[in-house]
DNA sequence: GCCCAGGGATGCG
DNA sequence: CGCATCCATGGG
């Protein structure tokens, strides 16, 4: 994989360990369009667009360093990759799933969107979120920016219901009103332990929701969020009835030690695009 | 009509 | 601590 950068674009040439329709389904965004060989991918009040040729990715945005980072195209997943297929549950799954990559999002707009993803399917949050963002968020004119904590805060639990969140609406109010800006800017500067257990304050954050949070809008890499169908994945591979999510994600966290988030993706991804069961 | 979805809150022992 | 029960909503 080899990156280069022109004025407006980021063109990733032999992109073995990125595919965008991969990265974008696997579950950890929301916003996003895919159409053929083309998508566009938001984030905060910004967009990129993403082409894919046969031998290589063009990225523009109005804004190639936000996802520079977003997209993680400084770190070397191949590495990651050779670590991974050398475990006997997830050689299949990293070779489904080779072009994953971990989206470095927005804190903020993490922990609104999975919230939201409690007992929930991906349909519906995409849904919700786009509601948010349209009733919320700020016209950009082709899209709508996700909505500032400010701009959520003018939100009731009724606009809650209106955006599908069901009961989880009184959550959301309760959070969003009790959530200050200096919390999420303080939350990047604290230890893993410090961050989870503040999410775990937070109405409608529970230790998976967290631990999504943790891995997805703070880059920590050594937690492993189990929710129903990696709760199916462990009783495949184990060949065991298991449904304590607290033991699971203890076991699968010290299997896959600082390499847990990457796991968990390449297992979600696999498992659920092949709806086995 | 039943089951399920990137689970969490609450209460009870 | 562990455990059971309830929770809105839409799609299959």
């Amino acid at each position: 994989m080899r990156i280069e950068r022109t004025r407006d674009k980021i063109i990733v040439f032999e992109p073995e360990d990125f595919n965008v329709v991969q990265t974008l389904c696997c579950g950890q965004i929301f916003r996003y369009v895919i159409d053929g060989d083309e998508a566009v991918v938001y984030s905060r009040d910004k967009c990129a667009r993403l082409v894919t040729y046969t031998d290589r990715i063009e990225i523009s945005s109005n804004d190639l360093d936000y996802f520079h980072n977003f997209f993680d195209l400084d770190r070397d997943y191949s590495s990651i990759k050779t670590a991974l297929r050398e475990d006997e549950f997830l050689k299949k799954a990293v070779d489904f799933g080779y072009g994953i990559r971990i989206i470095n999002n927005d804190l903020y707009e993490i922990l609104v969107s999975f919230i939201i993803s409690a007992n929930n399917n991906i349909g519906r949050i995409k849904r919700s979120i786009e509601y948010l963002c349209s009733h919320f968020g700020r016209n950009m004119g082709e899209y709508y920016a996700f909505p500032t904590l400010e701009e959520l805060e003018k939100a009731s639990i009724e606009d809650y219901r209106l955006a599908g969140l069901g009961y989880r609406a009184e959550q959301m109010y309760e959070t969003i009103s009790r959530l200050s800006k200096e919390d999420i800017d303080n939350l990047h500067q604290q230890s893993t332990k410090e961050q989870f257990d503040f999410l775990l304050t937070l109405k409608g954050v529970g230790e998976k929701v967290a631990n999504c949070i943790l891995l997805f809008g703070l880059g920590v890499k050594n937690v492993f969020p189990v929710d129903t169908w990696i709760n199916k994945v462990y009783n495949r591979l184990t060949n065991t009835n298991e449904s304590d999510r607290k033991k699971i994600t203890r076991e699968l966290t010290a299997r896959y030690g600082d390499l847990s988030g990457y796991a968990q993706q390449y297992f979600f991804y696999y498992f659920r695009d092949n709806k086995l069961s």
